[in-house]
Formats: C-alpha cells, sequence, structure tokens
RNA sequence: GGCCCGGUGGUGCAGUCGGUUAGCACGCCAGCCUGUCACGCUGGAGGUCGACGGUUCGAGUCCGUUCCGGGUCGCCA
C-alpha cells in the first residue's frame, strides 16, 4: 500500500529542514552531474521539489526510470548547498531514503516535452491532452476558470440568484443555429435535441416566480468553430430577472463582472460602470462593427457625399467609408499587406491614398480624388503624412469593411492601440427586424424573444411599412469587451399578443407563434412577468481574462476545428445493434 | 462549401537559383563529470521531406491533384 504523502511538492520551506516526509509526484527530470551523484525533480498539482541522489544505489534505482514516472519519496528534507531563489522550494532539497514507484511511464520518448507543450503541434497535444495538461501553464488556466466560475457563483448567489439547472435533452428548437439530435428509443423516429442555450426554460423559471435565475449552462450549437468559438459545446453564466428593466440586467452584470475582470484579468485597468452604452447604429456608423474594441482610438468617417463624381468607379454610387491615421511612415509593402489582409477578412477590396508634404493626395488611388482633395482634407482633418484606407459599397458592407481596416491599422500603426486594460461597453438598440439577405423579405433581426421598443403600438403603427418597420428597435444588448461579444441579452416579450404581433410582421401568424415556443407561449397567457436577463460566455470571458487567443487555450478537453475530441476519438461508428435500439438506418454513401 | 497559410527524425524549426551525404536546437541512447536547477562536455541512433501524379539528366525545392491542420468568409436566433 502506497505510504501517505506529509506533504505535496510544493510546500516544504527552510523550516522544513530536518523532518522526515513522504511526497508523492511525476518524475519531471534528472540532472546527472557526476558520478552516483544528481538532481531529481519531482512534480505534482503543486509545484515542484528536488530530490538529492548522492549513493550508488539511489542512482540504480532512478536510472531506468522513465521521466513521468510517478514516484513516493520518503527522506529528509536538508537545506540545500546552493539555494535556487527563483523556485519556492528552493531553499531545500530532500534525501531520499525510500524510493516506490507507484506509475511507471514505459515511454522513454513522449509525444512533446511537458513544460514546451505549448509549443507542440496542436493535434497532438489535443490527442495526449491529459500530458499537455501536466504542463502548469497549460493548466493555470484551467485552474483560473474554476476560480472564476466560483467567483460568479458566489457573486450570483450573493445577489439573491438561484441556480437551477435545466433539462439537456430537450426539444429541437426552430431558430438559431444546427441542433445536436439524440434519437428518442421509446419513440421510433423522434429525437430530443441538446439545448442551443436554456433560453426558454428560464424564461418559463420566470412566469413560474423564481425571481432571479441563473445557470452556468451547457449549451450545444452544430455550428462551424473559430479562433474564439468552440465547435458543439460551450459554457454561458445565463441569467434572469423578473420585473426587471434593461437597465437592472446591465447594472448586475456590471457589478459582477468589473470584480471578476479586477481580481483575476491579466490587466489592471477595467472600464469603471456603468459602461458605456452604445446604440447598434452608432456602433456600425463609427467603427464599423457590432463588437468594436475600445482600446482602439481611430473612428471611421462617412466620405460618400465628399467623393461622388469623383470619376472611381467602385465609388459611383457606393457608400464610402474612409479610416484615417497621421504621421504615417509605413512602407508601400506594409500597406499592400493591410489591404490583402483586409480582403481575405472581408472579401471586400479595400484602397487608399496618402497626403505628402505639400498636403497633396498621392499614391493609391489618388488620381481619382484629386477633385476632392479639399473636401476630404476638411472632412479627415488631413495633414502632410496622414494616411487614408477606404472602403466602398453598400452600406453594411461598407461599414463592416472600415471596421476591419480601422481594428487592422489601430494595432499595426503605432500608438492608436491602448492594449492593456479591459475595454468594456453596451451595444444597445438592435434593430427588431432586417431584410434578409437570401430571401429579401423581411426577418428577425436577433432573436423573435425580444420585446420591441413602443411594444404593441409601434408594431402597429409601423405595419405594412417596411421602412417604419427596419426603424423599430429592440431592448436587445451585447456586452462587448475588446472587440468580444461577451454576452447577449434581452427584454423579452411576455406578452402573447405582441408576440403574435411581431410574428405576423415577418408573415407568421399565432398558429407559428404557438407551433414554434408551445409552452412559452402558453404559459405567457396564465399571467407572465415581464423579465430580462443575458448570458455571458463564460469561456470567452476566461479567454479575455487570460490573453489567450484561441479558446482551446481554456477548455480542459477541447474538440478540434471539425468537431472532433481526438483523446477521445469522438465522433464514432456505433454497433449496428445500438443503431437499430433507436431507429436509425444508415444510408451508403 | 469558398479563400489564405502551413505539413521536413519524437518535438520545434532552417533548407538560397532545382544539383554532392537534407542542417540546427530540444528530446532519446551511451560515456564523462560531486552542487545542478534551461546543468555541462564527448560520441551515437533516429527523417526520404503529408500522399499521389507530372516536368526534369536530377525535385524537400517547380506544376497538378488530393489528404490533414490552423485562420477566415458563409454560418453562429
Amino acid at each position: 500500500m502506497m505510504q501517505s504523502r506529509t506533504h505535496t511538492c510544493g510546500e516544504l520551506r527552510l523550516c522544513d529542514a530536518g523532518k522526515s516526509v513522504t511526497i508523492t509526484g511525476w518524475l519531471e527530470n534528472v540532472r546527472e552531474v557526476g558520478a552516483n551523484f544528481a538532481f531529481a525533480v519531482l512534480r505534482d498539482f503543486y509545484g515542484t521539489t528536488q530530490v538529492v541522489i548522492e549513493t550508488e544505489d539511489m542512482m540504480r534505482l532512478f536510472k531506468p526510470l522513465n521521466k513521468e514516472t510517478t514516484l513516493s519519496v520518503t527522506g529528509l528534507v536538508r537545506e540545500r548547498e546552493s539555494k535556487n531563489p527563483k523556485l519556492p522550494t528552493g531553499e531545500i532539497e530532500v534525501v531520499p531514503q525510500k524510493i516506490e514507484v507507484l506509475g511507471k511511464c514505459i515511454h522513454n520518448q513522449l509525444p512533446f516535452e511537458i513544460n514546451k507543450s505549448r509549443e507542440a503541434d496542436e493535434n497532438t497535444r489535443l490527442k495526449y491532452r491529459f500530458l499537455d495538461l501536466r504542463n502548469p501553464a497549460v493548466k493555470r488556466n484551467i485552474i483560473l476558470r474554476c476560480q472564476v466560475v466560483a467567483e460568479l457563483r458566489r457573486l450570483m448567489t450573493q445577489k439573491g440568484f438561484l441556480e437551477i439547472t435545466t433539462p439537456i435533452l430537450t426539444a429541437s428548437s426552430p431558430e438559431g443555429a444546427r441542433d445536436y439530435l439524440v434519437p428518442a428509443r421509446n419513440h421510433p423516429g423522434k429525437f430530443y435535441a441538446l439545448p442551443q442555450a436554456p433560453q426558454q426554460f428560464k424564461q418559463l423559471l420566470m412566469t413560474s416566480g423564481f425571481d432571479r435565475y441563473f445557470q452556468i449552462a451547457p449549451c450545444f450549437r452544430d455550428e462551424d468553430a473559430r479562433a474564439d468559438r468552440t465547435p458543439g459545446e460551450f459554457y454561458q453564466l445565463d441569467m434572469e430577472m423578473a420585473f426587471a428593466t434593461q437597465n437592472d440586467v446591465l447594472t448586475t452584470l456590471e457589478e459582477v463582472l468589473v470584480p471578476v475582470f479586477e481580481k483575476f484579468g491579466k490587466f489592471r485597468r477595467v472600464s469603471p460602470a456603468p459602461f458605456r452604452r452604445i446604440p447598434f447604429n452608432e456602433a456600425m456608423e463609427r467603427y464599423g462593427s457590432d463588437k468594436p474594441d475600445l482600446r482602439i482610438d481611430l473612428e471611421i468617417q462617412d466620405i460618400t457625399g465628399e467623393v461622388q463624381g469623383c470619376g472611381f468607379g467602385p465609388f459611383e454610387g457606393a457608400v464610402v467609408k474612409a479610416v484615417a491615421v497621421d504621421n504615417f511612415t509605413q512602407a508601400r509593402k506594409w500597406i499592400d499587406k493591410l489591404l490583402a489582409d483586409v480582403e481575405v477578412q472581408t472579401g471586400s477590396k479595400a484602397c487608399w491614398v496618402k497626403v505628402d508634404e505639400n498636403g497633396s493626395l498621392t499614391g493609391g488611388v489618388s488620381k481619382f480624388l484629386t477633385s476632392c482633395q479639399d473636401a476630404l482634407t476638411a472632412k479627415l482633418d488631413l495633414k502632410p503624412g496622414s494616411f487614408v484606407c477606404m472602403a466602398a459599397g453598400k452600406k453594411a458592407a461598407a461599414q463592416k469593411t472600415a471596421g476591419v481596416i480601422r481594428t487592422m491599422l489601430g494595432k499595426r500603426v503605432p500608438g492608436h492601440f491602448d492594449e492593456e486594460q479591459y475595454a468594456l461597453c453596451w451595444i444597445v438598440d438592435f434593430p427588431m427586424y432586417e431584410i434578409g439577405e437570401e430571401s429579401g423579405a423581411l426577418e428577425f433581426c436577433h432573436n423573435p424573444f425580444s420585446m420591441p421598443q413602443g411594444g404593441l403600438k409601434a408594431l402597429e403603427e409601423a405595419q405594412d411599412n417596411t421602412e417604419k418597420l427596419l426603424a423599430i428597435n429592440a431592448d436587445q444588448y451585447d456586452l462587448v469587451c475588446n472587440g468580444y461579444e461577451s454576452a447577449s441579452g434581452a427584454v423579452r416579450n411576455h406578452d402573447p399578443e405582441i408576440m403574435v404581433k411581431a410574428f405576423q410582421m415577418v408573415g407568421l401568424g399565432e398558429e407559428d407563434v404557438k407551433a414554434k415556443f408551445p409552452a412559452m407561449y402558453n404559459a405567457f397567457t396564465y399571467g407572465a412577468p415581464p423579465h430580462a436577463g443575458a448570458a455571458p460566455g463564460v469561456d470567452r470571458l476566461i479567454m479575455l481574462l487570460t490573453g489567450e487567443e484561441s479558446i482551446r487555450e481554456v477548455i480542459t478537453f477541447p474538440m478540434n476545428k471539425n468537431a472532433q475530441d481526438l483523446m477521445m476519438g469522438a465522433p464514432t461508428a456505433v454497433d449496428k445493434s445500438q443503431l437499430d435500439t433507436v431507429h436509425i438506418a444508415l444510408v451508403e454513401e
């Protein structure tokens, strides 16, 4: 039987010298510095401790052990002859009397070196995630995640929110992302779906009279991955408040998140509450994005009027947006790279001009713009040495492209990016409806659960008037931090009459509302409280706090981009008998 | 599905204009070394360059196809 450990590998200090101890852990390294003289490093969750090998017998014991074998070492703590101030345990070492091998590592060549695993090929890391996680630098993010989640729970609970879990096996939701489906064994041909969010359940909880609900909720969406978006599953701090206004929700989240950013964030500076509240349209106009990075001090200017008739084809009849920077000294090659990167990220081309020492436009598309040079100079406050990057197209596309230009210029031209802070803002007043790109018809812009501003009256007044309908905003809001969408929420539409009306605007009727959200619609006819909520993304929050650029660094067992778990081998084929049980027949490709 | 970037011993990378035996660091193995801590020194093993096809006297290098990975657009109420 294993001797129980008396200390961890992170806790022995000089004052422990002379004690007899047992420590356990992984054999990290053995440094042989002489014949029958070596230093072994034992690592556990808490730290590392040096074990000194100075006898032939001990050397013989250690020699055949591969790195990463787990050991129990019993011996005496001794003050080191040469100390290492870089290590918490650097003043002592353990002189072993008894070594016990607890778990052999039979591989003398590891897939990667534990302490350098972050540099290894990501597929290899994911396949050997259990080894990758032995790296303290990798483990640190997971530990931080636990601490943040615990703090979120503490703060929410303190504010009177109840954590209530909701079903994982539920009904497919007709809106939104692709569902993950689970065949129902007892109901041939029918399926459960994994929840994309506990949206309807939390609204039902509100109608049940739970005043304040939250949950660290797993959410499942079958959509493609991005660097900041894991495929398959992710976690949200899902919350909802009864009899609450938009301001109640924003204030509550500010009170919860500011302390978390301050306590756990990589950067010291955090936007003080209340955060700036920027209407969606203003965000698109000034930043070209509904998730602007406010650490960048540049803003987009509209130069549509200034450049009309200049003769440059792409500008004719288009909306033209510009971002200008002063004291620009970059080379032509740099500009070409910028334009290429903008095109990769947006699919749209950008163009540019510079201002020479005489105040004249030069380079890029300057030959087309000489006629409007004065107007542009005035509008953009151009000076000798200014650089202007422009995007043209339909309004939304031009805004979006200019938004990417703003971000790239801001981060690449020195002096416009104050990186080391958490710049938070709320984007509010999202439009209720939009014209669908494919359908060309009126559609819900975000989700149909949001309360239109002005309620029933606004909808009735705008009925059959597309222009007016497009101008209706919803009490919907996103929390944005450093260019990432960090939370999304809304004042919900709790009134069946307004729900039906809102659906009528997009050509749907009462029957559609009932069919799509039967429980919610029904519940709301029994006396529903006005309610509002939001759902900050936990994974992205941890990304922001740690400064990681890949979401896989903050997930314990992440899948790769193609939604495969390389360690477990998921997804896998299953036996025909399993398929038969759930009434599934595979179609030969 | 489109586009961009990448794939070279166990790991990370270099490889010029197509030209001799594919180079470096870490790791691994052996030897030396009594205070290392990114230990050091000496020696050694290990790759045919993602796959297939083509151009060529000759391909890691050029061309085509394809597979895999990352990023991005679509998508993500």
